[in-house]
DNA sequence: AGCACGCCGACT
DNA sequence: GTCGGCGTGCTC
């Protein structure tokens, strides 16, 4: 006999184990490791992973396997082994990393059914109304009418209903009816066979033997060539001259786009000294981190796609992570320009249907190289030859839910299983992976200067001060003003940044102080104009604008903070000639609209382009030789250690916007704080300079890299829980670890309270705690049943990105 | 997570 | 005496 070890679709410590079910004599043989399959659990019946197959089980008793869901695995050994170690390291449960690795297309929804089993007649009037007509309804529906409960009860204890566990696949795979030629009907005379009154089938056989001879075709690209009505296709198909098929189609987010012929220029001397390390280390199989560094401009996108040439030509994968791959539409083009249909986009944009389409298209090892956002990491190839993380700084490498994973180590994880490089690259690396790089735990390669020499942009610091003290109260200085002017006259382009959606950040009385913020929430509310109201970006709680201050009556509310709906106001008044695209997930979050806005400030349809974080990233534009942004320090207060390195990160990208091609770029950076080193480093565009300084910041801080965090949020309604809970955590870990580990709080969340709940946060600072994942583990564990059944939550994070 | 089982309060 | 509240524990 055979058996499954399955680990089941449900997120509970509990259930976090593996589960043995027999293998059924059909399936004997078929079941591997790594596939899905439904089962019968409890009642109901599930979804799960076969884990592993055995050939006997410890239990007396033991379920059958229901259904096979996958003809082979979805999940590699690798893959199973990965989400063994990532549960482990992330403080979760195996089935929910185990999901994370594949698209949420292919997850299967428990659905409950009731199945009439006698006539509707014999039903009470109440549940016939339910039923009216349908011999299977859904649970849900049913239920909705509250009196229903009871009597839906009985007639189930009656036999007359039975309760029905379906478990809905949700992959619609895309088909389209396709027809070719019959095999025997070649080379025929259709004449003969359809006879003299069939002319127009006669002529359309002719024409589809000289055109499409082969290939099976769709028929609405048929109909649309050869100007034939669908009777003509049908009445062949009826009389066997044509053969009708339903085949897949795969939804190509791409497929619209006209990619241009490959352009391989040719490589400076810098790039040749980076890519030979590279190269040999894919050639000889050797797991290698790099970390390349590479000024903006100085063409690391090339190096990447050269490195990638190699492991293609000895047979092998490649992964490409890019941070959140809409942003940055011009890196997927040089990719498909490059290697065309060998390539696989894996982001969030697509609809989920489409990314499964493309995930399969890595699974059925149609593609060779998988680019994509964070998650793309997990895609499933078998011959890795190099993985590469552009941008490896970004923070939106770390998932924030669970698996709480950061794609670098899930990279690094995977080099070193298929002992292939893991490149690194960034032009303002973390500094966790510099201070690696520094201990030559990861080789250092560097690009020092741009492609063709361009000089690093000029940036001019302006104290935002100086300008309050001229009177001038406009979220522009003189300079930058005076700059936007010049631009316009010269048809040059300008980038705004302001790293603030919406109108105002936060509203507040003159008179007496008094700030509007969430009734739920320790947060203040923003103000949107659109619907002048009041908005919590937390819970969603919104309010109208008030008139009169709440507190004293007084008429002197006011907005204080700008973001980006307020700029693009004042720019239409002050340059009434100036055409400007807004750019912020306001204007951009339906579907393609991005980079809709995108081209069309490239095609030169605007003078301005005025955005958020994302306008950061990846998009070079010929004639942008100005870069103004707007309050450079937004970021550099938040309570997190991170806050300069991210500052001085932004800064540096944003100009590197600037002058890209042979005109001469210029930066405007605005700040209160001119003088702090991470706006000072940016203006010179020196890196080395800021990590050396930040690197002191964080010794003396205790931060990482010097350090490791992990962060321990504990949360619920009641406030006393909170501090109960979160004193008898914060204690357990200041006995279990070792003295030179610092255990901070408990103290109050950055923000104390989200929709009602209060916030605690334990930091455990650290060097070397082998112990400390199952110590947080345990704490995990033994907290579970609190966590269920008093709604308290308590949230582990290992090296967390943000603080809040 | 569901779901059944089981043990105490307010109703016919 | 029963209906139903939700605490407890199990699911191969």
């Amino acid at each position: 006999m055979m058996y499954a070890k399955v680990i089941v679709d449900v997120a509970a410590s509990q259930t976090n184990k593996a589960f043995d079910y027999l293998i059924p004599e059909d399936l004997q043989g078929l079941i591997q490791p790594g596939m899905r399959v439904t089962v019968p659990f409890g009642p109901r019946k599930i979804q799960g992973f076969v884990w592993k197959v055995t050939e006997n089980t410890e239990l007396a008793r033991v379920k059958p396997i229901a259904e096979m869901l996958d003809p082979y695995p979805v999940l590699t050994q690798e893959l199973l082994q990965l989400g063994e170690w990532l549960a482990l390291e992330t403080v979760c449960f195996l089935i929910t990393a185990y999901q994370s690795m594949i698209p949420s297309a292919i997850r299967a929804k428990p659905k409950k059914m009731l199945q009439l089993k006698v006539d509707e007649k014999n039903l009470p009037p109440d549940l016939q109304t339910i039923f009216s007509g349908e011999k299977s309804i859904d649970w849900a529906d049913a239920v909705k009418n509250e009196t229903a409960l009871p009597l839906l009860k009985k007639a189930v204890q009656n036999e007359d209903i039975e309760v029905e566990y379906l478990l809905k696949d949700q992959t619609k795979k895309k088909m389209v009816r396709t027809i070719r030629m019959c095999p025997n009907t070649h080379e025929k005379d259709f004449q003969e066979i359809l006879g003299n009154r069939a002319k127009k089938q006669v002529q359309f056989m002719n024409w589809f033997a000289a055109n499409l001879p082969n290939a099976p075709v769709a028929i609405p690209t048929v109909i649309e060539q050869a100007g034939v009505s669908i009777n003509v296709i049908q009445s062949l198909i009826k009389k066997g001259l044509l053969l009708e098929e339903e085949i897949e189609e795969y939804r190509d987010p791409y497929d619209d786009q006209q990619f241009d012929q490959p352009t391989r220029p040719n490589l400076t001397d810098q790039q040749r000294h980076v890519l030979n390390p590279i190269n040999t280390s894919v050639t000889k199989s050797s797991y290698e981190p790099f970390l390349l560094r590479g000024v903006t401009g100085s063409g690391k996108t090339e190096v990447y796609l050269r490195s990638i040439e190699t492991v293609l030509e000895k047979g092998e994968e490649a992964i490409v992570l890019v941070p959140e791959i809409s942003l940055t539409p011009q890196m997927v083009e040089r990719f498909k320009e490059r290697f065309g249909s060998q390539v696989a986009v894996l982001h969030s944009a697509l609809s989920s249907g489409e990314k499964y389409d493309e995930w399969r298209k890595v699974h059925r090892k149609e593609v060779k190289v998988a680019v994509g956002a964070r998650s793309a990491v997990f895609a499933p190839f078998e011959n890795l030859g190099i993985i590469i993380i552009d941008e490896e700084h970004e923070g939106s490498y770390k998932q924030e839910d669970h698996p709480r994973y950061h794609a670098r180590q899930v990279a690094l994880w995977r080099g070193e299983y298929h002992r292939c490089p893991v490149i690194l690259g960034s032009a303002t690396p973390s500094l966790e992976s510099f201070a690696r790089a520094s201990r030559h735990v990861f080789t250092l390669l560097e690009l020092p200067d741009r492609v063709n020499k361009v000089a690093m942009p000029e940036v001019d610091v302006i104290d935002m001060r100086d300008e309050l003290k001229k009177g001038n109260r406009s979220a522009f200085s003189e300079l930058l003003l005076e700059k936007i002017q010049d631009r316009l006259e010269k048809k040059e382009q300008i980038v705004l940044f302001l790293n603030r959606r919406g109108y105002s950040t936060f509203v507040i009385c003159r008179n007496c102080g008094f700030t509007a913020s969430c009734p739920h929430c320790e947060i203040t509310l923003t103000y949107h104009h659109s619907g002048r109201n009041l908005k919590c970006h937390y819970c969603g709680y919104n309010e109208p604008m008030m008139n009169t201050c709440p507190e004293c009556e007084s008429e002197h509310i006011r907005f204080f903070g700008t973001g980006t709906q307020k700029v693009q106001e004042e720019i239409t008044n002050l340059l009434p000639e100036a055409r400007v695209i807004r750019m912020d997930v306001d204007t951009t979050s339906r579907k393609g609209s991005h980079a809709k806005l995108l081209q069309s400030f490239r095609n030169g349809e605007a003078d301005i382009l005025l955005g958020t974080q994302m306008i950061a990233k990846g998009l070079d534009f010929p004639k942008i030789t100005l870069v103004g942004v707007l309050a450079a320090d937004t970021m550099l207060h938040l309570p997190d250690f991170r806050a300069p390195e991210r500052t001085f990160q932004l800064l540096t990208q944003v100009s590197g916007r600037a002058g890209r091609d042979k005109l001469l770029g210029e930066v405007v950076v605005q700040t209160y704080t001119p003088d702090h080193y991470s706006i000072q480093h940016a203006k010179t565009h020196d890196f080395k300079a800021f990590s050396l300084e930040e690197m002191g910041q964080r010794k003396r801080g205790g931060y990482p890299p010097y350090y490791y965090i992990t962060l321990v949020t504990i949360a619920h309604e009641d406030i006393t829980k909170v501090i109960k809970t979160a004193d008898k955590i914060a204690s357990y870990l200041k006995q279990t670890l070792s003295p030179e580990t610092k255990i901070l709080g408990p103290t109050v969340s950055p923000i104390a309270r989200i929709k009602d709940r209060y916030r605690y946060q334990c930091m455990i600072k650290y060097k070397n705690e082998p112990e400390l994942i199952n110590i947080l583990n345990d704490i995990h564990f033994r907290y579970q049943k609190e966590m269920v059944n008093e709604q308290l939550s308590i949230s582990i994070d290992m090296n967390p990105q943000m603080f809040m």
